[in-house]
DNA sequence: GTGAAAGCGCTAACAG
DNA sequence: CTGTTAGCGCTTTCAC
């Protein structure tokens, strides 16, 4: 009994089969040269004795794990209420699966736990690559990665980063097509509530609205800007702070935000959109059953995630150097709010 | 020039040291007899070379990968929109991370996954163990992992699997709360918005309520209980059908379908919580910034994530029978929507 | 306390 | 096309 009950191995395939233990390890990876005849023989042995290649040692020996990481700086407060998230999370998924490749997820609380985490994870060769969402313009973990000449993505450009390969939502155009609208639409007062702008997301929504109603000929006025972090509470005290500058429009930078200032306006008892008009970003569910149902920009998350993955696995698989960026169309989804 | 620049090995630490290397492997490992001495010297050059165990051939050798699963079924459609799998996610990556494991995520987006998912993830003995969030009563998943051995935990109990161990929150007895509450207000026709009756979650809230009723003497009346999916849509569908029955109390699933409520409610010009009054389950962050302020069933979310790793390292390291239960309990938020 | 020896289960040249 | 030969880097007895 010196067989504690394990599960076959590929010596004991081969054995059973006939051959040897590299034809068996072709015939399981698919590799050509090996006589149809045999293939055959060695595939029903395998199913016979329900055999699987062990994980570990086959990464031992080929140095992959089939393992990608996808890390989320929890400092992304917003990551409990933001339905961004989930939808990333379910496009890197199905990528990865489809791909073949394993996901494996680290939520980092602390800026501490980035050291742990890249001691444990990545010297460890625990991971063949590495999707890096949301994090600061200043994450030190991307000069190290990059230094180590690690594969990774990130999730949002880094534009001080010349060497760094991302997907991002064209987020600057999407910001401009709603501002525009509104112009379009005959409102002169377009007030903006921005993200953090110590995020890229923020500035670049904060351009777009500036680059539109620089287009338009229209005065940029600093009383019709109000920062915001993304949620809707914080829509909401941006919202009380535009008040007062009497906008007759206003371009939130996500529909948390929007949700948020909504419920300024109706407060104040102001009409969404008679009084005020309101355009959201990202087009979450939310936006849909909002009162009056949210315009906003749409952004294609299931795409980014998968679009990353695709990135992600040129660098590892084919060892292209890139840097390779893609950066994804947004479309104007028009609803009640902005009074068209 | 042998080595391609690849990260030093305990065979290179161990000549570096002047020890062999079952010594180095026992002074990373933090294990006893060791010369503190020697320790200590071992420790420097460990440092000096940046040595890092490689992952897989420690999996390799000692059959423990430290990682463990968390698949999510993709049939949970509301995983995009709820803030559910967000907070789940983070108590199980923290704790999990504290105790020197890593998480892998699969979301399983069709029933044929499920099988992949076992063959890829299981039998090449990539997991040490398995945590299986919101898994539907009859998940052909479970009875496998039950025949096989494997150590697994669920979110959410699966009462006709004697042999499984989960956490859960005490649905019952937050409804049941929740609808006491509404009763000592003095509503009479106090109606729920149910979850989907297939999932436990469902039933176990909707049992609550009745108990509530029932310890009341109040009458179950068919016409004042309504099926959602635990959605905002369903839940404004729902509302609308239970318009009919006058209700002057509702008891709500979940804070989506809440509000989805109080969405049908404003539209029908019925105050809340003057005309009806409202109670939600879960106390997610939309709660608090609704109109009114939604009161809720708050369930500690977070820790039933860091609940159901604990409990799975108890089958994985001490190799416990088991199986093992947690039922975390609720409490009641209020809010203004409950007029109290 | 410490070291030698024997794998863990697989891939990857390289012959033939 | 197929088999042989070497490892991959670590843990784990078992002597000493």
């Amino acid at each position: 009994m010196t067989n504690h009950n394990r599960p076959p191995t590929l010596e004991q395939i081969a054995r059973a089969a006939g051959v040897s233990r590299s034809t068996v390890s072709r015939v399981v990876n698919n590799e050509p040269y090996v006589r149809t005849e045999v293939r055959e023989r060695v595939w029903e042995v395998v199913d016979e004795m329900g055999y699987h290649p062990n994980a570990a040692a086959r990464s031992l020996a080929s140095r992959r794990s089939q393992i990608l990481g996808i890390v989320i700086p929890r400092a992304v407060n917003n990551v409990f209420v933001d339905p961004f998230f989930p939808a990333l999370l379910q496009g890197l998924s199905d990528a990865a699966s489809e791909r073949g490749y394993h996901l494996m997820l680290s939520m980092l609380s602390h800026p501490s736990e980035e050291e742990a985490f890249y001691r444990r994870a990545l010297r460890s060769q625990m991971l063949d690559g590495l999707i890096i969402s949301s994090a600061a313009l200043d994450d030190p973990l991307i000069p190290r990665l990059l230094k180590g000449g690690f594969p990774f993505v990130t999730i949002g450009r880094h534009p001080n980063q010349p060497a760094a390969s991302y997907v991002d939502v064209d987020n600057m155009q999407g910001a401009r097509m709603a501002v525009e609208h509104l112009v379009n639409q005959g409102r002169r007062r377009i007030a903006t509530i921005t993200g953090p702008l110590e995020t890229m997301v923020g500035v670049d929504r904060l351009e777009g609205y500036k680059a539109a109603l620089r287009a338009a000929g229209a005065p940029i006025e600093n009383e019709l800007i109000a920062r915001g972090e993304f949620t809707e509470p914080s829509g909401y005290a941006a919202m009380q702070r535009l008040l007062r500058a009497k906008p007759d429009a206003v371009f939130a930078g996500s529909d948390l935000m929007a949700m948020g200032a909504l419920r300024a306006l109706r407060q104040a008892r102001l009409r969404t959109p008679e009084d005020v008009a309101l355009i959201g970003f990202e087009d979450a569910q939310i936006a849909a059953s909002a009162e009056p149902p949210l315009t906003t920009v749409r952004q294609p998350v299931y795409r980014l995630g998968t679009t990353a993955i695709d990135l992600l696995l040129r660098l590892v698989e084919d060892e292209e150097r890139g840097p390779f960026r893609a950066i994804l169309p947004t479309s104007l989804v028009i609803r009640a709010s902005c009074g068209a």
